[in-house]
DNA sequence: CAACTTTCTTAAATAAGTCTAACAATTTAT
DNA sequence: ATAAATTGTTAGACTTATTTAAGAAAGTTG
């Protein structure tokens, strides 16, 4: 009953939602989540009843929403990956703070944690290849906009 | 009518699967689009016709398929950052190669041109580095895998 | 050219995720 | 403490993408 199928997007990013909430209000409700994840406040009800079934959320109608502790290991992950991509997407490809953001937002259900730790290693060597060899941004820029 | 609205990562990969099929054959049939995308060919007749709406291929019912214009640069701008991404992700990240083709292949709706074009200068510029720099595979596989 | 095989299409079903609209529960303010 | 406002739920509809099953069209072969 307690399958360890892979989420979907979806319902990874409801479980991120939650643990951002949780982490500034100590617990997540229904208008929060839908505020943060725009979506309408039907959508969360339908989503939590999912979670709930797999074991990841506590809730009882009308209530406040936890993650489990299975849920929170998801959510801790996915945004780990959300947050290495994101550094990737804007830090080195230098894509500007929204786009690096919206972009990581659909990565991070796309590779495990594996990839992600390869990103972010890739991105702490260059930069330091950058800082040590000196390169300005306005360098860096004009190197990754060389026409292909 | 004849809308320039983002497509779906599904039908953009039909078109990316015509214009492979194409490429070799010089049209694509249902069966081998069924067969490339490993999806049913009830599936592919029903993409057909969405795709046809668009004007994206040209297509006729028990007949051959051929791509439009205006599909063809779609299909061709995705295949471009496919193999962008599998490069990336099989060169410099070391990712197996099925594992990166089955991560391009996500990734490729996800990111834009312009975004790809930088994954591609980065990945050649870590390479100028790796050279000259003499750095050998096992080091920076090593280097990747560090724990974070 | 008739029978068989393969390819293709249609229709109906399923699944996930969203929305709107109506209604229920809870909270806030008077 | 009740009226009003906010928050939450349910039901039904819609969209996209897929499947299975049945049958039609095209191609192949004896």
């Amino acid at each position: 009953m307690n399958n360890k199928q892979k989420l979907t997007p979806s319902l990874e990013n409801y479980l991120e939602a939650i643990l951002f909430i949780e982490t500034k209000n100590r617990v997540a409700r229904v208008k929060d989540i839908a505020d943060h994840l725009k979506v309408q406040m039907s959508s969360v009800t339908v989503a939590l009843k999912n979670l709930k079934e797999k074991d990841l959320v506590k809730y009882e109608k009308n209530s406040f929403i936890i993650l489990t502790e299975k849920g929170k290991v998801i959510a801790v992950n996915t945004q780990k990956k959300h947050d290495i991509i994101r550094f990737f997407m804007e830090n080195i490809l230098k894509l500007s703070p929204p786009e690096a953001d919206r972009t990581a937002c659909e990565i991070e259900h796309i590779i495990d944690m594996e990839t992600a730790k390869k990103i972010f290693n890739c991105s702490n060597y260059i930069n330091e290849v950058k800082n040590k060899s000196g390169i300005i941004d306005e360098k860096w820029e004009q190197m990754l906009n060389t026409d292909i």
